[in-house]
DNA sequence: CGCGATAACGACAATGATTGTCAAAAACGC
DNA sequence: GCGTTTTTGACAATCATTGTCGTTATCGCG
């Protein structure tokens, strides 16, 4: 069990999640994308779905953001690190990248001799539609 | 239901609170609080500590960090605004302030008509003590 | 100083997302 | 094709947090 097979297999089930996260815009909660898969006549259990977001989360092939209202959001997060701008009123989401950030977060964590550093960085406000 | 009544009352438990929170170093759970308050004799509800919290994190008087482990963790987030560098293996956390980022992500939220910005940041990695 | 309105408390129940369990089914290597 | 091993999925369990609502304490005002 510590080589050769490693054994990730290709399901069904993994696969129509993964079709469906390539599909979709924005963040959606694990039950939200285990009801669009219904709703596709694709037959996948709730637990499945998600581990199979918790994999493709440790993978690094999607991302995950926890707002303060509770449920776990998962997007694709293909390419490249991104944060978030997130509008309290609506829920509109922005990209934003910042090379400046990441740079600091990794001196930074350096300084301290963090080693294997990550960060998650998420900024909200009211977006100009939502200003009165 | 507009005004005059505004009415926030000083209670024994909210000062209880504050005043543990005044003391203890970190971050703590809710319900670590509640066990030290139950510690000391003070005899204060689990549902209280909740909602007190909730209001000084509201308030802005304490700083909430939400660990990917589960629990919402309070501490005394008194002066200036600053962000943690927390160990994956033992816990530990470091104060790390960062006026670059501050001013970074105002001006990205500003570049796109957002108001009243606020952010959060966290920054995960391995301690030198925990790398072998 | 005392009284009444009303906010806050607190014990308990409810909620609800996430995780564990484990037998049955599917996938891959040979 | 066949057996082994991973994966699936229905269901139950967990557990932090929130709602409820009668009771209690606080504060403003007479």
């Amino acid at each position: 069990m510590s080589e050769s097979g490693a054994a990730v297999r290709n399901t069904r089930q993994r696969s129509a999640v993964s079709a469906l996260l390539a599909e979709v815009e924005g963040f959606h909660s694990a039950q939200d994308l285990h009801a669009m898969l219904r709703d596709r006549g694709e037959r996948v259990g709730l637990t499945t779905v998600y581990r199979t977001l918790q994999g493709l989360a440790d993978a690094g092939e999607i991302d995950v953001m926890r707002p303060p209202g509770g449920e776990h959001l998962y997007r694709r997060c293909s390419e490249g690190h991104h944060h978030h701008l997130v509008c309290r009123a609506c829920g509109r989401t922005v990209e934003v990248a910042g090379p400046t950030v990441e740079s600091w977060a990794d001196r930074v964590a350096a300084q301290h001799g963090f080693t294997d550093v990550s960060h998650t960085l998420e900024i909200f406000g009211t977006c100009p539609t939502c200003t009165p």
